[in-house]
RNA sequence: GCGCCCGUAGCUCAGUUGGAUAGAGCGCCGGGCUUCGAACCCGUAGGCCGCAGGUUCGAAUCCUGCCGGGCGCGCCA
């Protein structure tokens, strides 16, 4: 509805053109928006303001001549005005919002889907947490935005690719089999020493004594030991992080290795392929990249002295990799604590002259667990934090995709973990969900009276007159380009903030009937009763789509 | 010190990328179930959008400078 409208007006700009009652001038960028009072009408542009310099004229006249040069208004609109300083607000005719909420109901579970990124290949890369501890509380909150960008994005017609990057090739993964071995041999040697900086969590013990059972340790070298508890213990982190993130309804396409980066020698190509370009160099023993060049803070090393690769190394290979695999676009979810490596990646991709747009980089901040009133300290060192798994556990994946969800993903987050586990109406994560059940409900209730919502309601649909029928069908009209720009934005949480208003204009709706049986759904005229449930189908529908992208559930009772 | 992010109702946060009278949830106070689900709805109170300038028809939104908070500035990962 709005394209027509835009298009309308760009005709009627052209014919001002034309007639002479307009200088010649490029067509603004205009605005064509929903004013948020509905006094305004349900469009508004802002088209004569951004004429009004250049021309030369006031905006109210240039508004004026606009609205002479509009055609087939009788057709579309009720209403066509100038007003304010130079604004012209439209009012569209209920029948057209008739016909919309009948396309509505048609596309069923398909309405909002749209070719808006066709042929654009996105590859979005989230959580990538070590394998060497189980997932935290921060890992959830990427993963839900991660998930629920990457299904919004498939919705909007975007190729979407869904990655893991398994940090599995320094230090860390020795230090896992370091502090598995340790933990084996204080079952015998209690004062048997542990790793300096060695992982502290109970799940360290339990791996060793799982791996004690698979491999007979002492019969090893503890070096070979250690390498064994390493491998093994990686493979027992990563299933689990893969259950964890499944029963999180998160799914990934391809799970990369750093270490195979290594293993396959893609690290030296890479840097030999940059070498040969002059953007790496030599000095004080160790190899450094060029990046300050590319607005890095200063140049970075990527081999040390010790001859071991920095992260950076395979940091650099990864991405370069990533970018030969065609995509048009790559999001990383990271940690708010990575910020300081956004430039240094960007500019190491510069040196291969690729676009440090190609890369967006998603910041999530710190997620504080509040429980009683007080907050949760963590300490992922001391092996004291809640896990992803706990959580879920203890209020639900629903819920915790919900919160997660509910803000956006640059302003940290404080989860108030008895607020969610409450299973009352101070929950905010029911709210949306019942509406949807209530639908069902309703639909139960028609059926019992042999009602439903008939599948071609093209004139029945004029029936609906009340404001607050027209209003949900306005609001739903806004959930496809909602979803476009959310794609283009990267912001998922504002279909959480756009589902809670979706159902909240229900539920006002729906309780109207609850002192005015002449506003209730069932129970009136037949074909107005079938109007309704038309309109309940849509709303039904809408919800459980959104619901759907968030990753929850929409039960059909509560 | 340098860089990034953030300051909006008592609390937690939205704010359609520059639009018209700044919103929601929680909390406070008051009201609504004899038939479609009260996990809901309705009403009241609550604001110098951190401060000061600037840009323009128009600023919570963009620019500059302060103030306050978070994070980052390794041949660690």
């Amino acid at each position: 509805m709005k394209e027509a409208l835009r298009a309308m007006l760009n005709q009627a700009f052209e014919r001002c053109i034309e007639s002479g009652e307009f200088n010649r001038i490029p067509l603004p960028d205009y605005v064509i928006e929903v004013p948020g009072n509905s006094h305004y009408g349900h469009f508004a542009t802002n088209l004569p303001f951004l004429m009004a310099s250049s021309l030369r004229r006031r905006p109210g006249d240039l508004a004026s001549v606009i609205l002479k040069n509009l055609g087939g208004l009788e057709d579309m609109f009720e209403k066509v005005e100038v007003a304010g300083p130079g604004f012209i607000n439209f009012t569209i005719r209920g029948s057209e919002w008739h016909r919309l909420l009948g396309r509505i109901v048609a596309e069923g579970k398909d309405y909002g889907r749209s070719l808006a990124g066709a042929g654009r290949r996105i590859l979005v890369e989230f959580v990538s947490a070590n394998p060497t501890g189980p997932l935290h509380l921060g890992h959830g909150r990427g993963a839900a935005l991660g998930d629920t960008l990457c299904r919004i994005l498939s919705f909007t017609g975007h190729e979407v690719v869904r990655e893991f990057y398994i940090n599995d090739a320094g230090v860390q993964v020795r230090l896992l089999g370091e502090s598995i071995y340790s933990r084996w041999r204080q079952r015998g040697d209690r004062d048997y020493p542990f790793p300096e900086n060695g992982y502290h969590g109970d799940y360290v013990t339990d791996l060793a004594e799982q791996i004690a059972d698979q491999l007979s340790l002492e019969t090893m070298e503890p070096d070979e030991a250690v390498r064994r508890c390493a491998l093994l213990g990686r493979e027992k982190m990563l299933e689990e992080i893969k259950r964890d993130m499944g029963s999180f309804r998160v799914a990934f396409d391809v799970w990369a290795s750093e270490s195979d980066l290594y293993a396959c020698g893609l690290i030296e190509k890479i840097l030999e392929s940059l070498r040969a370009k002059g953007q790496i160099y030599e000095e004080e023993g160790a190899t450094w990249i060029r990046s300050s060049l590319y607005g890095d803070d200063k140049d970075r090393v990527i081999k040390k002295t010790d001859g071991e690769y920095t992260y950076f190394a395979s940091d650099i290979a990864y991405h370069f990799e990533k970018f030969k695999r065609g995509f048009s676009k790559a999001v990383n979810i990271w940690g708010a604590d990575h910020h300081g490596y956004i430039q240094r990646i960007k500019a190491a991709l510069k040196t291969d002259g690729i676009d440090e747009n190609w890369l967006e980089v998603l910041l999530i901040q710190l997620v504080r667990l509040f429980k009683g009133g007080e907050e949760v300290k963590m300490s992922k060192r001391a092996g004291l934090y809640v896990t992803l798994k706990e959580l879920v556990e203890e209020v639900g994946v629903d819920a915790a995709r919900f919160v997660f969800l509910s803000k956006n993903h640059d302003s940290p987050l404080d989860f108030d973990v008895d607020l969610v586990k409450r299973q009352d109406s101070d929950n905010p994560v029911y709210y949306v969900q019942y509406a949807h059940a209530r639908i069902c409900s309703v639909f139960r209730k028609a059926a019992s009276e042999g009602l439903s919502a008939p599948p071609n309601p093209a004139e029945l649909l004029e029936r609906l007159v009340l404001e607050e029928e027209l209003t949900l069908i306005r609001f739903m009209s806004q959930f496809p380009e909602l979803l476009v720009d959310i794609s283009k934005a990267m912001e998922p949480h504002r279909l959480t903030y756009y589902l809670t208003e979706l159902a909240s204009l229900f539920h006002k709706y729906f309780n109207q009937g609850t002192k005015d049986p002449e506003k209730r759904i069932v129970g009136g005229e037949k074909t107005l009763s079938q109007a309704r449930l038309c309109l309940a189908q849509g709303v039904r529908q809408v919800l459980f789509t959104g619901l759907d992208l968030l990753g929850i559930q929409a039960p059909e009772k509560m």
